[in-house]
DNA sequence: ATCAGTGCAAAGGATTTGCATTACA
DNA sequence: TGTAATGCAAATCCTTTGCACTGAT
């Protein structure tokens, strides 16, 4: 099943509609696998759709499992694709604000083993570790 | 050392004042664990302290190590207080909006090992485990 | 034919900032 | 004394919403 089959079906259990503007939101954001947020996402769509719409159909993204949200840098809420995409963790440097991805199964075990703990269902999670990167650290001392 | 000395410390050590206002903030922080917003606290404080003042005041309590962001709640910023208090993490409904902190030993030491390996020097993480708590699964069927 | 969705512009709400004044160090 | 901090109010900026119109099912 792609990501537009996926999303597609969602509204249509949902009993919500797909129209054209939905559709070039999910078309777009499956083509690119990067950090996004909604200005962004905005100009890529050409300004095609405005940001009311994008603004009410990003809940439905993340609801149906296609993207989620990874961080907040200044207020904005960024977001990434996760249809098709490993889950992974970031580290967020405080200085200059670089990203970096990592992947380890044997967290995410844990945490589901947590979850089982206390009879929880995990929808989605985010771990975020800020602090210095490598370079950062040497520009510091 | 206590909170408050620390504070002092970190506020030296960059040069920053120590003035009454500060000191009622740190103070007030201190004597709870739990969450808190930015509202919540300027009424804790009687609002004898601004909220301009407060929202210049957090960012060095969070560099100075005594509390960290632990959600956004509708756009509000979250936090708790971290000192003294052994780290947790979060369970958080999206249905009724509980939260449930938790302990994992084995992940923390999992996050500092990725750290490692990236020669990352983290100074705050935060694990947040979006779902349905217990209650409100059954709710829901 | 309906009822949800869209764009626009206005509203909302948390957070930030300019400025004159105050007060730590 | 000199620099940082405070309070106030105005300004920002992201996000949400009301409304009249459009369009998917």
């Amino acid at each position: 099943m792609t990501g537009i089959e996926r999303f597609r079906l969602f509204l249509k259990e949902k009993g919500l509609k797909f129209t054209p503007e939905r559709r070039k939101i999910v078309e777009e954001i499956i083509s690119f696998h990067d950090h996004f947020d909604v200005e962004t996402l905005y100009h890529r769509l050409k300004r095609k759709v405005s940001l009311a719409t994008i603004y009410r159909t990003l809940p439905l993204l993340r609801e149906s499992g296609l993207i989620r949200e990874v961080l907040r840098c200044q207020g904005r809420a960024v977001f990434e694709s996760v249809w098709g995409h490993p889950h992974h963790d970031h580290l967020i440097c405080i200085v200059c604000g670089k990203v970096i991805e990592f992947e380890d199964e044997r967290i995410e075990k844990l945490q589901e083993e947590v979850c089982r703990k206390f009879g929880f269902q995990p929808v989605e999670h985010r771990l975020g570790i800020k602090g210095y990167c490598k370079e950062c650290q040497r520009k510091i001392k």
